[in-house]
DNA sequence: GTCTATAACGAGATAGAC
DNA sequence: GTCTATCTCGTTATAGAC
């Protein structure tokens, strides 16, 4: 078991940053924002991120590598492929219950403004996201625990699309409903016909 | 028939900033971006849109009205409910070939920024996008054209959460082909079991 | 690694002439 | 209704002491 020590500067001003982009957007925080949340002056921060952009790219890489972690875990516990795609939903609910966006959701939106390596690496999110749903589905269908036609890489676009046009209308509206009505409904398409309504 | 005049100032204003909006987003465009586009003085905006906030309202309550003029022109031209679902989907298409987002769906991205007036104005989007829909969806269950199960409301609600997602993932990801593999897979799953996908 | 101080620029907004 | 000029503030970023 590696020795976990308290989470140094860069960290923490990762983690605050990290919040600051899914609440507000990248075009909307300010190192200012986040010299006052970390306790430091805005001048220190440029020790550890020279610039914004530097920051952004640590902030999405951070994430993307989170992400997979998250996705690996998922896998560990071995369940079925309905239980996997659950717990992939239930990622997209603990961020919007913390009155979040997905970051690269967010930056998907401010994508026109961003550097380029920022863009790259959220382009190569949504790859991952995507390739790992359609490992899941195939599998799933192919033990017939999924129903669904097409190509498994097609129906991974759109469970994305769908979980984080749900977040994205759930801010907007007011209402966190539309997430949880998003998940519902893709779940009860992919188990196919004679669905019946997971036990609560 | 009502005389058309050659656009006035705000109305050009509006269009730049509009445009502005959909690419960059609300916190992204300034003053003297839409004075360049506009081709007139900062200061001489101030005089058609005191605030950006004024502007900012203005330009949501505008296209608010333009779309729900759009759903009116559907509705006119008296299709059945899955053409009109398909031309709903085309109002997507158009605005993301345009490498657009949709106004509201920016704005929901930035919404922990917006002031109160445009927060609800978006608000009043997508409520008013549900309400059209639910009504499309109900008569051609109705009808039985369409198949699905639960309230249209719900249903409803998932077809603009997945366009609008399916629109912010092209973004991001920089594949305009999220958004037709969206709108296809909606469309083939309310037409219900025996699906066959439309002719070319 | 953090600080104070400041540079250099762009933002939204106002005053007042024409 | 548009202009020039200006104000005030916030932004990213740098210089240099400690």
């Amino acid at each position: 078991m590696t020795t976990k020590r308290s989470p140094g500067t860069a960290d923490r001003i990762l983690d605050v940053a990290e919040r600051l982009v899914q609440v507000r957007g990248f075009n909307a925080f300010s190192y200012a924002d986040v010299s006052k949340a970390v306790g430091i002056q805005k001048a220190s921060l440029h020790h550890h991120f020279a610039t914004k952009t530097d920051l952004g790219v640590a902030l999405v890489e951070r994430y993307r590598h989170a992400f997979l972690a998250a996705l690996a875990a998922i896998e560990d516990d071995a369940g079925g492929a309905l239980e996997r795609l659950e717990r992939y939903a239930d990622l997209y609910r603990t961020v919007l219950r913390k009155r979040r966006m997905c970051m690269c959701g967010m930056l998907a939106a401010d994508v026109a403004t961003l550097p380029e390596p920022m863009r790259s690496s959220v382009a190569a999110f949504f790859a991952e996201n995507v390739a790992w749903l359609s490992r899941v589905l195939a599998e799933g269908k192919k033990r017939g625990e999924l129903r669904f036609a097409g190509p498994p890489a097609a129906m991974a676009g759109f469970v994305v699309s769908s979980l984080e046009g749900a977040m994205l209308v759930a801010r907007g509206s007011g209402d966190p409903g539309h997430l949880d009505e998003a998940a519902r409904l893709i779940l009860s398409s992919l188990r196919g016909v004679g669905a019946r309504t997971r036990r609560a």
